[in-house]
Parts: C-alpha cells; sequence; structure tokens
DNA sequence: TAAAGTACTTTGAAATTCAAAGTTAAAATA
DNA sequence: TATTTTAACTTTGAATTTCAAAGTACTTTA
C-alpha cells in the first residue's frame, strides 16, 4: 500500500476541495455564494458540484426565496466522512511521508 | 480573487504531491524508493517527476553506486517554497473558508 | 548466455477539465 | 406587453492530463 493510497482522488482538484471546505464549516451555501468564493464559471461550479452530487458528499436543495429560485447546497455525513479521511490522509502524507 | 487562488495547479495531484512530501524531508530520495512509496508504474513516475523538474520544483542526479546507475531527486529552494506556500493555501482554505 | 534490474521514453487511448454558448423558467423592468 | 435579467444549469467540443503498456539501452547477476 502506498503512501497516497487514502487521499481521495475525488478531492484532488482544487475546485472540488474548495466546495467541500466552505461546506464543512458552513451548513448551507448557494450557487452564487459558491460561485463567488471560488471565482469560476456556472458551467465549471454546475460540473464539479455534480460530480460531488455523484458521489454523495453533498446534497442539493432547490426552493424560492421569495420570488427567486435559490439553489442550495450541503455536505452529507458520507461526505464529512470522506473529506475528514482525505485531510487526515493529507497531514499524514506531508507530516510523515516514509 | 477566489478562495482557491494560492493553490498550486502542480500539487493538485497525489502523486506529485506525495513527491513534493516525500522530498521536503528527505535530503535526497533515488527513483526506486519513490516508487516503491508511492505505488507508481516507471513511466508514470518519471513523467510526474519530469513535469516537477520542469518547473524547476525538484532536481535529478544520476551517478553510479558501485556500478550500478542510480537516480536520485531533491528538491530546489523555489520547490519547497512553492510547496510551503500550497500548504498554507491549503490549510488557510481547509481552517477558514469564508 | 539468458534473465533481470535501472531509468527512463514513446505511444496512444481514456479521462478530465474548461470556457463558451445554449437552455429554461420566472421576475423585473421599460 | 415585450424585453431583459437572473438563476442555475446542460451541452458541446477542444485542450489538457493521466496512465499503463511497450519499447529502449545499458549493466549485472545467475
Amino acid at each position: 500500500m502506498g503512501l497516497i493510497d487514502n487521499i481521495n482522488k475525488l478531492f484532488d482538484h482544487r475546485i472540488r476541495l474548495g466546495i467541500m471546505s466552505i461546506l464543512m464549516v458552513n451548513d448551507d451555501v448557494d450557487f452564487n455564494r459558491l460561485k463567488e468564493l471560488l471565482d469560476v464559471t456556472d458551467g465549471n461550479l454546475a460540473s464539479h458540484t455534480k460530480t460531488l452530487e455523484n458521489a454523495e458528499y453533498i446534497k442539493v436543495e432547490k426552493a424560492f426565496i421569495g420570488k427567486k429560485p435559490n439553489t442550495k447546497y450541503f455536505i452529507t455525513p458520507l461526505g464529512k466522512q470522506a473529506f475528514k479521511k482525505h485531510i487526515d490522509a493529507l497531514e499524514d502524507l506531508i507530516r510523515n511521508p516514509k
């Protein structure tokens, strides 16, 4: 087993890592806030959230706020667990790579 | 400026992150040791080390140990600096993503 | 002499990433 | 009422990246 086996390939990308980091500390974050925080295009953000949704690491909830459509993202328990494991693997790798 | 702008794309891959982590704490590491630690194929390792070499984040030194050819990799000052910056950006992102 | 080790390079296919343009539907504005 | 804007995508296609497998060249060991 290699040193990097516990590093999650899905989190091996800065945009998805950013999404997860944000959702770890915020109960919910909407599409436009994510877009603004990460400074990405609509399509790019949508495709990365889709990837995380497919893995069931995040969940989406659509609603109207007043009369405006609003899409909120949440982290799932599975996502939280996977992310923690990834961070542990990162720390381990960086701290003790031998 | 987005939250992830200081994350280095070159380190956004587990194998290159692994190589850098290893070279941060070891003065030099040879090809086969890297291969073993990371559990990757020859070609794959060679191409990732080449990517890091092209960025001048690592240096290579070829020699013979006894009669066997041996290739050692070192991290450069530039690589050390870039890696530290990346780790700081990672920590920042994970710790305070808002 | 044959097999194995070292450190690649090359090749090509598959997967991934990205921006740009298109879409849908509702809301605000003129 | 017609047009524009906003929100949140989906689609498309090109570019880039990744990876394994095969090939290379030279050396050493059995």
